[in-house]
DNA sequence: ATTTATTTTTAGATTTGTCTAAATTAAAAA
DNA sequence: TTTTTAATTTAGACAAATCTAAAAATAAAT
């Protein structure tokens, strides 16, 4: 059994893989809010555990046994955020810090007995997929939003930023999961992109598209 | 903000102060399954931070702050052991370990909204009562099953021990919450109980009548 | 009122996770 | 290739919560 602490590391060093493996220190670092000497003693004590495969001055990878665990935790957070939205009426952008506690619960039967009270969902709020019990995640193909063409159509079915701002922001301009968008044009001068939504026009900064996830 | 810790042993000295006031420091070792040494060493801790007032040799007692912090404990403790039952199915001895975890999750619109999706439940599974969120608690009055005298009637209400086996084997006996009983006959050998449960004729042992909790 | 037993506290050590400051290694620049 | 810069690691220290063993205080027994 782990740690709160070592479960956090773990769960940090999954989410870095997708951009670089293997994960550097300094990165962890700045993810987790501690200092870099303080990731390097944790990583020995994960490497001890084969948890993470760690070596000095280069990063770490996880080991199979590290990635499931940290799937596992991954699995906890985005069912218990499909609970407070669809169960407690929480706002897409207020789930984030309640799941980051309680995806520490440590009962397989409650998950399991959750994901069957939440009837099996496949996606979290925020549209990220949810791994089964075994790790496994139903692939969902995305483009981001900034890599449509003119007159392109698409479903928000996602966002890869779950700051509270930003999810308010989307929010207050009408861009929810499930919503059709059609790309109108994609102005030179900023990068924005002018879209079609709800039968309105909207412009949306080019940062603004990074983050929305599309699938057609 | 407290620790996981801290809120552990500020509720079960709440818990205990019902037994005695002020609480020995050996009877918090034993229940928190430590050394008294290591409670001394907290009690000074919970007391530098005005949770508790503590002489040394004599014990504690909770200060306001320390027992509406305990008291909000006990509330997640049994909101979540609602939610386990009614929700998810667990059976009443299933509940206990996972809710010493979601006990310390820290959230008030969590537990606001979750009091609300349970419907404002005034009792636990065990029918303990549930506090507010101001640490009032409705008073229900309860009397010991085995405090009853021959030919009384009563609907069960309450248990006074929580451990697994002793709950099954309430299960198995059909002695169950809300369920009328009337005293039939009370063995002077033994103690022992004989009851009209169902319709049928049934007979406990005086230990098992003492954690029954009967309203009339 | 002493002695004995029990309870509680102190003193000092240990573990976990963290830190600062200095040393080392790797990468980038000259 | 040497120098400079950046990233990483080591060494040693610290706070939280715990422990053991010994000392002190209280309660019970003679």
């Amino acid at each position: 059994m782990q740690s709160f602490t070592e479960e956090n590391y773990l769960k940090i060093i999954y989410h870095l893989s997708v951009i670089s493996n293997p994960v550097q220190t300094n990165a962890i670092a700045e993810r987790i809010q501690t200092k870099a000497a303080s990731v390097t003693d944790m990583l020995k004590k994960l490497s001890d555990k084969d948890l993470v495969d760690y070596i000095k001055y280069q990063g770490v990878t996880l080991t199979e046994k590290g990635k499931l665990t940290a799937i596992n935790i991954v699995r906890k957070h985005r069912l218990w955020e499909v609970f407070l939205v669809d169960k407690l009426n929480f706002k897409w952008d207020q789930v984030h810090e309640v799941a980051e506690e309680l995806e520490h619960i440590n009962s397989p039967l409650l998950i399991e007995r959750l994901d069957e009270f939440l009837d099996f969902p496949k996606v979290d709020p925020h549209g990220d997929p949810i791994p089964d019990q075994y790790g496994n995640f139903a692939d969902l193909s995305f483009v981001k939003l900034s890599k449509l063409n003119t007159h392109e159509k698409g479903t928000i079915t996602g966002v890869s930023e779950h700051s509270s701002p930003f999810l308010k922001h989307l929010e207050k301009l009408g861009l929810t999961l499930g919503k059709k968008i059609e790309i109108l044009e994609i102005i030179d001068f900023d990068g924005s992109v002018e879209l079609l939504i709800d039968d309105r026009k909207l412009n949306i900064s080019k940062e603004v598209a990074k983050h929305i996830l599309i699938s057609k």
